[in-house]
DNA sequence: CCTATAAAGACATCAGATGTTTCCTGAGTT
DNA sequence: AACTCAGGAAACATCTGATGTCTTTATAGG
């Protein structure tokens, strides 16, 4: 199986060297075609291996153009891949978030606008609201630490915890909560982390979001080991 | 464009909920273009993404297989993304293995074994041999990271860690190091580590990785900023 | 100048044929 | 009984051509 991964290598290749720059079109599948020297198959193919990627965009009955490029939309990837990982390796996730998850807790301290805070503070009032809805509560606390790390300014690093907090995983971990009537203990974490953020001080911010990761990751055990 | 993206989804589905568990074979082209109600190529198209991604191993004259889903398969695509990332973000790669790297650094000095131990000190060793020769300098300093990020015995750390540092990435900070003549005082950094990892003390070989991060991080910048 | 329709361009999908590779089976041999 | 190897079946790889659908653009009419 060369030619079809040998056309994604390709187009992946001028991209990379600028030939093609974000925003700009591609030729036609047909034109690709002879190009190349493949079949529209394979080239079919090959684009839509990179437009799964996020790096081609695909618009029907226009043509294929490069994307921006953003990190935003090339790490997308990866909060797939989280979902696709199997449970024995869900513990070596959440140890990531605990390296890295604080740091940015901590960076944003220093970071977040008063807008940015109120916002925060507002979604906390909304949890405390829903605190009797598994289902809205796990929207709002996913809400809370994106608009965190949000706040770092970092769009990089945004989009990998953002993967690596996939859906499945953070719902596990709120079943755990909720099983072990625990979700007080969070909404108060929660409300740690507003506090630090609101004194800008990024070490006390540092410390409570290390705190909250590993209640989460106490309680994913659980429900780990319980399955 | 909604027939092969479903097909994408609903084989995603299948192996995430078990139904395909990690090694198992699928139906034939044949059998799913039936099942799904698409054509071969349909068919196809999804399998390809799901190969590109890792997820499926398609063995030509035999059969597609489900991988064993490991993460340093299915991360594999993080390095890819980042090696197409424009250079205005790069900065952004560059924050968050300085908030990551350090905090798996000093994970490492606590779980290293002896042999690995005598690994890392080899490879300084060949470091200090090949001084003059850029291109194995950027392989050995590969490796010494690669080791000692292995050594937190992290497999999801380590394949994330080893797609932020992309070969490219790797490739301009040694450029910048080269011609700033300063290529030996990364080695006398490499050294630092060493021996915090040799004392087996997490906040000495935390910070002894975080100057070394930052000292790459400049490097970048200047690289970045005479382009 | 605006609007609606027609035409052209491009991707989406399908169907069928042919090439290559791998695996397995069975005949023959030792 | 075990081993070897040729043959065939199964499965993916690739190509070709036709048809459908959507978007954009040009054009004719008001």
């Amino acid at each position: 199986m060369a030619l079809t991964d040998d056309a994604i290598t390709r187009l992946r290749t001028m991209i990379q060297l600028g030939e093609l720059p974000p925003g700009s079109r591609l030729p036609t599948e047909a034109q690709l075609s002879t190009q190349m020297g493949i079949s529209r198959s394979g080239v079919r193919e090959a684009v839509k291996v990179l437009e799964a990627a996020r790096v081609l965009d695909v618009r029907r009955g226009d043509g294929t153009y490069v994307t921006s490029l953003a990190p935003r939309l090339l790490l997308e990837g990866l909060g797939v891949a989280v979902e696709l990982l199997r449970d024995d390796t869900l513990m070596e996730v959440m140890e990531v978030r605990r390296m890295l998850e604080p740091a940015a807790t901590g960076a944003a301290a220093l970071r977040m606008s008063d807008a940015e805070l109120d916002e925060l503070g507002q979604i906390l009032e909304d949890m405390r609201a829903a605190k009797d809805d598994a289902e809205r509560l796990i929207g709002y606390d996913a809400a809370f630490h994106r608009t965190v790390i949000a706040a770092t300014g970092n769009e990089t690093l945004t989009s990998l915890l953002d993967g690596l907090s996939g859906q499945t995983l953070r719902a596990r971990v709120w079943r755990g909560l909720i099983e072990g009537n625990s979700a007080h203990v969070t909404l108060s974490e929660h409300e740690a982390i507003y506090l630090a953020l609101r004194s800008r001080d990024p070490l006390l911010a540092q410390a409570s979001a290390l705190l909250h990761v590993n209640t989460s990751e106490s309680w994913l055990r659980t429900v780990l080991s319980a399955a």
